[in-house]
DNA sequence: GCTTTTTTTGCATGCGTATGCAATTTCTCG
DNA sequence: CGAGAAATTGCATACGCATGCAAAAAAAGC
């Protein structure tokens, strides 16, 4: 199976180097003439060591290039200072956010992480006995979910899960979402304020907390409105899907004049689709408003509006909820809700209201909400 | 320091669980009224134990949840079975695709992956210590190099290091790249045939293998038919830059009708500011071409002319690449080349010459090459 | 200098598993 | 049925490190 039958292969060496012996705490204890309990000391923090001793073995271990071995670590300590994050598919362009950022804020704290992705169709399942056999000091699950019996063992295994972007009934799981419901109804406010009438909403996964709560806000910023029946289509959070859900809408009878998509990710698509396929102009035909509010939403070409999924604060609280877990080493669920705004710009048509400008976003905000 | 200032946190919850305590295989040998050395076998693929003896340990096993604990398995095999995958950062679309293959890759060969990102400022060694504190089999590199010394250290260990879309001069780094300098020849030709006069080169990271590569073979390819000067700009895979290169660019005396943009990522965003910046129609007055072929690629809004980067085979080359020199535990270095095709899309002006259609891709090769 | 207190050090042990070896059981076949 | 071969099992040990404990060394106080 060589890759892509053309590929040239220049094999170019030097000698094949074939010892794999691992430096040990023991050598380095030999060389620098002290035992093996004080290079362990000189390299935990804290511990009972002289300075100059640890001084010696500092050196002797650089000269040995010796590194402890955090696997023995962690079967002593009983931490393996790995956190498990699960998410199945990095199609939404916020997850490599999401990721980067998680990296970053869980090795600032020492943590490792070790990644399960590319199972977009299976369960997560089978990836689950895994995760667990590396003894990781804590789940984190996103774009994915356990079901109910995996999340008992987790517990029962003294392993904190947080679940990211979605919810669970699972009363052991913590959660860090964004303020869908909230962001749903702004959304629906906005759209009315903007004059728009006929409405139609496009679901992502139908069954995710997170596309429910979208929706419900966005039906009942409506029906504040008296505003009942709206057109609805599931694009699945995939793109072929999401064209298709598109096409229904827009070849409808009477097609919507205003669509929420359940994130940008499809937004985008639906964009798409309306113009070239429907030559529709955006905004004046139609009004398309997303949520996550993704980096291409901001650029000129899609200029979408679009309600913020906030990224930075939501790994920052994922974070602190997982570490005080880890730390406590009690498991005790909390939710937590971190409010996002309505970037406005222009998929959609603006109300005559008030539109502010802060931080070069412009935002809106109907009375009495945020 | 709260997620986000306004956000609610409704503790809920059941009783906090303290005990941690996994299962062991002595507890399962107990319960099984076998030794523990059977438990282990039971679990060892092509050990040796009878039938019955192993089924009883399962039932045992599954009855108290036990699960072997990898890092003990480690510390007596000397492999972990997991690879670290260096990425600094995320942002070039294609890194999510490469990630799901490789997770999915290395998941199937019964491999996990450890991953380290979130660093882009900051240089890769810091990183390195945790990495090989964890006795990773292999480390795979992606947007990152290490230094000359650190490569040397992980040979020295025998850490087999893999390169993803990167070269090195180190003599013991193995690598897996796309045909840039094909590809860069043949957007060239294409160019050319298409009827260009000014042409114009947007780096990526001018240091980078990836790039220099890319680049002399556009030179080399305009070369071919005489054309010598060429406007240069540097986008260092950033938006922002390339935002700033493209400007440059355009507002020249004498534009450029054609330009070649290193990455993708940044094609688009060069698209982004000659459109609506600069008021130019894309492919009438000036033809862009990108190297990746990521999905955007391939919407309408953008329907860029790109050559492909083959993320699929070279996954597979460089998962190859890897186990093959885990499992000889000799380090010999090969270089992989995996080769692209031009995706001939609406963002640069058509040559009369051959273009013909392959699995619903248009593609175009000139005489002679391919 | 000598005793008391404090700091530093080494010894020994155990974390949870894999595996060579010898003991035991089961199987094979005359 | 018995001897030999083959399969299975348990014992003991080691992997690399952290840590409690007691011994040794250093520091402090008289």
């Amino acid at each position: 199976m060589s890759a892509g039958g053309g590929g040239l292969s220049r094999p170019e060496g030097g000698p094949a180097t074939t010892v794999r012996h691992a430096v040990t705490a023991e050598e380095v204890a030999r060389r620098a003439g002290v035992s093996q309990s004080a290079v362990s000391r000189a390299f935990t923090p804290g511990a009972s060591v002289a300075p100059k001793t640890r001084e010696k073995v500092l050196v002797a271990a650089r000269e040995l290039g010796y590194r402890p071995n955090a696997m023995a670590r962690s079967l002593i300590t009983n931490r393996s200072r790995i956190v498990g994050v699960v998410m199945a598919y990095l199609d939404n362009m916020i997850y490599p956010d999401v990721l980067e950022e998680l990296a970053a804020k869980l090795q600032q704290r020492g943590y490792q992480m070790l990644l399960f992705t590319g199972f977009k169709d299976r369960h997560s399942d089978p990836v689950f006995e895994q995760v667990m056999q590396y003894r990781v000091d804590g789940l984190l699950l996103a774009s994915t979910t356990l079901s109910s019996d995996l999340s008992d063992e987790c517990t029962a295994a003294g392993v904190p899960v947080v679940m990211f972007n979605r919810m669970t009934e699972h009363p052991l799981c913590s959660s860090v979402t964004s303020d869908n419901r909230n962001g749903g109804r702004q959304i629906a406010e906005f759209l009315v304020a903007g004059g728009h009438r006929r409405f139609a909403y496009i679901a992502g996964a139908a069954i995710s907390s997170t596309n429910r709560d979208r929706e419900a806000g966005f039906r009942e910023g409506l029906l504040r409105h008296g505003i009942e029946r709206i057109a609805y289509a599931e694009g699945n959070l995939e793109l072929a899907d999401t064209h298709v859900a598109a096409r229904g809408l827009f070849a409808a009878d009477e097609p919507p004049d205003a669509v929420f998509v359940g994130s940008d990710h499809m937004a985008l698509a639906v964009m798409e689709v309306a113009r070239y396929e429907f030559g529709l102009r955006v905004p004046e035909d139609v009004s398309i408003v997303g949520y996550d509010d993704v980096g291409a939403a901001d650029w000129p070409s899609f200029s979408l509006t679009s309600f913020s999924l906030p990224v930075e604060p939501m790994v920052d609280a994922a974070v602190e909820l997982m570490m005080e877990q880890i730390e406590s080493s009690s498991i005790l669920s909390h939710h937590r809700v971190v409010p996002g705004r309505l970037a406005v710009r222009g998929s959609a048509r603006l109300p005559g209201g008030p539109v502010s400008d802060r931080d070069g976003t412009i935002i809106w905000a109907p009375d009495g909400m945020e």
